[in-house]
DNA sequence: GTGAAAGCGCTAACAT
DNA sequence: ATGTTAGCGCTTTCAC
């Protein structure tokens, strides 16, 4: 069975046109009568064409340029890792011609966020993966995106009202319901357990709360009432201070465990714990950022929840490099699994960090 | 900076050669003159030439065709989600002058894989993909396969002894202690735990070993003598038969909870713990299987672990195709993440069940 | 041994 | 509006 795969010149002859026409319907470049599209379009309908994307990066000289709108990856953790998923993406592109210019904006200063996206959008690139951290600017600034049609990804936390041409991220209230599993497996005797954010600015904590309600809804559906779940945020960002707020929490001896909303969160709490020598409390929180891995290895951390957001960006990078490059469309929202990771399974995911393909 | 890409053609202006003896240099297909080789060679140490591995697909006609041998995938649900990562790969490949093709062997039958690998032989493909089953008659396969020069990609399981191109699977070792965790956590009073392989022939029941070696080893560690461990092998594969050796096991008091080194061993003994409504019973297995989905919705699985067969097999023929095609190294173990899968999480799996890239 | 030249499938500029 | 053609960088064949 050696089918030879179609290629232009055989939908040119089917059709009774020239290449030169077939290119442009595939292109849709109009100047084609009406007629001769439609013969195209036909024997199109017939077979199955799938182009050579070798012969096609071969033959352009389209360079497309790619704007990656992130928070500095020196300012978190959790945004380096980001960082990551996007050089590893631009590696792979680039000898496709797929360029990635990379703009990072204060992940505290607003106005730093609307003065990238503004440089960014005055670049004209071809296309658009963003964090959007800061909801009106990015609102706005994806309204402006849409009038230039430049098409967009965003990642991370999800704006519905928006349709971007793909979201990529995990179902925040699922991942509540994920650490409320984790939390609560074998806990037998009654007990409280808290849901706590961190440092958090009101922007970003929309989403957090969908943490959290999913958390309270497995209690809930599991109909559970031994155990007492609560809420609380903190903003501080002293070590000292928080610490006083922990242990005034952690003063109820009916505390048994602890979920962190956000990686960063997660290091810090886990860090006073260890300080306390408080190994009874069950602590579940985000990420494999470096201190997490060492807390979760010396076993103040039960489980991390991976938001893999090295992943998210190379996916968001893929997925528009894909539909420019190839017209694919991807799929509209994009949710990566929530991976659970263990004091024994986290040597399995450090080292294949990225997915191999 | 839009520094151009050396070309072969630049090389050839600055030896003083033709593009043709370039080539030849750069193949070593010999018919070269010592002295044209030299210059060339001399050129080559100066610039720093990057083939551009588009233009060579495009420009060879070679058609690299993979033989990938696995078990009848009609026999074994594990088997058949391998077989979707495999045709995957070869639709994903297809176009680009990579056939794959399958040989099914037959799960119980060693002569069968004998017969297959031999078939597979003769046609002196460019590369295999082996689940090498069978020890003995896979080993020797194999050494036939170095001498005639066919690489090879082994998965599933490993044969240290011999070097493949590349293994993929997983720590069996960690994954029994991953399996370990997830029984202890918050397991309060003294109990035993008991790992089950269930029909299993010996040949395979070697790397099931280890599974049960992490599992103990993690008891070991920790230093809990308030727990029993013990190992069971059960050859019954009528129901009927299996569940009186189970419940023979389970009128032990003390039985807190289960191990299933297989996914279809963990189905078998999920289905039968359901009838006996034993939901005291923490069960830990293997596999997404659709029965095994189910039990673990129902929460008679209390954990899984996905050894992901299809994501084992797709990256096989990806290494092995960008190998043979790109020249590109694969690494010589690619040890998949041990994922956790629970009733929580289990659906941003479902949705995911291939790595989207 | 060596160089010239014809593709590979597609794009894009150029005639018509 | 349509067809022709010259590349893209490399492989491979074919004269010399």
């Amino acid at each position: 069975m050696e089918k030879k795969n179609i290629r232009i010149k055989d939908i040119a002859q089917l059709a009774g046109v020239s290449i030169g026409t077939v290119d442009r319907v595939l292109h849709n470049r109009g100047k084609v009568s009406e007629e001769a599209l439609q013969k195209v379009l036909s024997t199109l309908r017939e077979i199955d064409y799938k182009p050579n994307l070798i012969a096609r990066t071969l033959g352009t000289k389209k360079v497309f340029r790619i704007a990656v709108i992130i928070p500095d990856p020196a300012q978190d953790e959790y945004w380096a890792q980001a960082h990551l998923g996007i050089q590893h993406a631009a590696v792979e592109w680039n000898q496709y011609d797929v360029k990635v210019e990379t703009y990072f904006f204060d992940l505290y200063h607003h106005e730093s966020f609307l003065q990238l996206t503004q440089a960014a959008h005055v670049n004209k690139p071809d296309g658009i993966v963003l964090a959007p951290i800061f909801y009106h600017e990015a609102l706005h600034f994806l309204h402006q995106c849409q009038a230039s049609k430049i098409p967009f990804v965003i990642f991370n936390t999800n704006l519905p009202e928006i349709h971007p041409l793909s979201f990529i991220g995990q179902n925040l209230f699922d991942s509540g319901r994920v650490a409320a599993e984790l939390m609560s497996l074998g806990q037998t005797a009654p007990g409280a357990f808290t849901v706590l954010h961190v440092n958090e600015a009101s922007e970003n904590s929309i989403h957090l709360l969908d943490k959290q309600k999913g958390f309270e809804h497995f209690f809930k559906v599991k109909n559970q009432p031994d155990f007492k779940i609560s809420a609380l945020d903190i903003n501080e960002t002293e070590e000292n201070q928080l610490q006083e707020h922990l242990q005034i929490l952690l003063s109820d001896a009916e505390i048994k465990g602890l979920f962190v909303t956000t990686s960063k969160g997660t290091a810090a709490i886990a860090a006073i714990l260890k300080k306390l020598n408080r190994t009874d409390i069950r602590l579940i929180g985000y990420d494999l950022l470096p201190e997490n891995i060492q807390h979760l290895q010396a076993g103040t951390i039960d489980f991390l929840i991976n938001q893999n957001s090295r992943h998210q960006t190379f996916l968001g990078i893929q997925h528009l490099a894909n539909y420019l490059f190839l017209k694919k469309e991807p799929p509209a929202t994009n949710l990566l699994p929530l991976e659970i990771i263990s004091r024994e399974n986290l040597n399995s995911y450090l080292g294949s960090a990225l997915p191999q393909f």
